[in-house]
DNA sequence: GGTGTGATCGTA
DNA sequence: ACGATCACACCA
């Protein structure tokens, strides 16, 4: 039986939260049916003392549900056609906190993916990159703020833990200097749906 | 398998 | 201008 997590569980800062989010099932229900997948690669992003954050310079418009409640989504448009998705997590004191979502490996409502993604040419590719899980899910704007502990989307323990040795590298698509000074990207090692390196 | 490049627009 | 990216062309 798969639990959902509750509001508790995203209350800790995104360092800590973001390796437990690996193995966990990133799920929608919908009209037409259930998404589901498994969760196999994260980013953790903080506030004010991270320059490779949206939140560094503080609280737009844009970045506010960064800076709301644990437990609910952070979704961002991006290169100018681009949706990608955070799970918020609890800042410190008004600072912002989150984990970007950035692959997962399909295990339910594949066909809906497939038509919502008909790039991909193979089912590793449905959502092994946080832009790919995001369009494969239909998340965009309409998504931005929406809780994970009520309502269609949510996300489950169905009993597999993170692993017991995650594999950790610095974030994607940010470089020493451009903002990034930490390893503060987790995955499931050996996991074929985990996103390209760069 | 790999690398290189164009697309496209909200935000600062 | 540039970005928490992707898809496709091309080469191997």
């Amino acid at each position: 039986m798969a639990r959902r997590l509750t509001r508790a569980f995203y209350a800790r800062d995104s360092l800590e939260l973001a390796p437990l989010l690996l193995n966990k099932l990133f799920v929608a229900d919908e009209p037409e049916g259930r998404l589901a997948v498994r969760i196999v690669e994260v980013e953790a992003y903080r506030g004010s003392a991270d320059p490779g954050s949206h939140a560094f310079r503080g609280q737009t418009p844009r970045n506010a549900s960064m800076f709301g409640p644990p437990g609910r989504l952070y979704v961002y448009f991006t290169y100018g056609m681009h949706w990608c998705a955070n799970v918020v997590a609890l800042g410190e004191a008004g600072d912002a906190s989150a984990v970007l979502l950035r692959a997962g490996e399909p295990v339910e409502g594949l066909d809906a993916m497939r038509s919502r993604r008909p790039a991909a040419r193979r089912d590793r590719d449905l959502c092994s990159g946080p832009a790919r899980l995001a369009q494969a899910f239909g998340l965009n704007r309409d998504a931005d703020g929406a809780s994970l502990v009520r309502g269609g989307l949510g996300i489950y323990d169905d009993g597999i833990a993170p692993p017991r040795r995650p594999g950790r590298s610095a974030r994607i698509g940010l470089a020493p200097g451009k903002g990034e000074t930490s390893r503060w990207r987790w995955f499931v090692a050996g996991n074929p749906h985990v996103s390209a390196a760069r």
